[in-house]
DNA sequence: ACGATATGGTTGCGATAGCAATCATTCTCA
DNA sequence: TGAGAATGATTGCTATCGCAACCATATCGT
């Protein structure tokens, strides 16, 4: 099209970023791939593991990993069956179940974890000037900002 | 897990990159819904579009689509029914086939396309500093040579 | 206190896309 | 020139995930 909507300098940062993101996220994915996890099941141990108690309503963890209530009912089965995470029903409030990461879950994330973090560091931190490091943190931070402003 | 493998800094970029990449393209997708296109449909239109001749050969177009072969040949169902794209056999070789942009799928795009440029700069590019444009823009530029250096 | 509404979770269905297997065509080189 | 390798595209199968419909439980308003 090359409509110029867009500054060159904008349309490089756009169309770099978008074309990089699938590329890194497989990568990052390729180097999961040995713990039996995916991005997706690894996020969600991560998440549980930061909560208090280690366990979270699943809405709530639906929301934190981006997914509807359906997506989540659909990753727990996979964690589940793996015996990563328990779902315990609530006793307060019936309507209520939460995920409860189990120790064999935390181990394996214990595990994957520096790996994980090796890959992140090996395929993009290590690259970058710590002035692109902020500047990604301060951009992506607008950037979300805005989002979360926008539907409220 | 709080595991300092990455500085401060460097978890705040990473996390919220990868937090805020979702939302970015969820929201972008939502503006192209009025089109009848998704991300990928537009994408493949704007890849045909600047391609010499309107058209590519359907490998070529799936690697710059980031797609495996077969991903590409199910994604060119619905533009082929919704006949903005036409599949072309070459007569020079038989095994090859043209992905061709049609009238209806060039007009489209063209009114799609500032409608798109605009999502892009309201939920982006509006919102940072020139900075950030450049920062953003060199460092997926480095991460994406790293990806491509890596595997040959 | 009890019917309407809101909230939490699951299920059926459809769309996207990767992998492995397959088929057809072209290229290689002995 | 002819057998085998490489290349281009498609198909069957599978996995993920969103939407809409649904069920169960809890809360609110009168």
């Amino acid at each position: 099209m090359a409509t110029q909507w867009l500054s060159p300098a904008e349309m490089a940062a756009w169309r770099t970023y978008i074309e990089t993101t699938g590329d890194l996220m497989r990568a990052i994915e390729r180097d999961l791939a040995p713990f039996g996890l995916d991005r997706g099941d690894y996020q969600l141990l991560a998440m549980l593991s930061e909560a208090p108690g280690q366990r979270l309503r699943l809405c709530d963890l639906a929301d934190s990993l981006r997914l509807t209530r359906s997506g989540l009912t659909r990753r727990m089965e996979g964690v589940l069956k793996k015996k990563l995470v328990a779902r315990v029903q609530s006793d307060e409030d019936g309507r209520v179940a939460y995920a409860h990461i189990t120790p064999k879950g935390f181990d394996l994330l214990k595990t994957a974890a520096p790996k994980h973090l090796e890959s992140v560091r090996r395929l993009m931190v290590d690259l970058l000037t710590p002035t692109e490091i902020k500047a990604v943190a301060s951009a992506f931070g607008k950037i979300s900002a805005n989002l979360a402003a926008q539907q409220p």
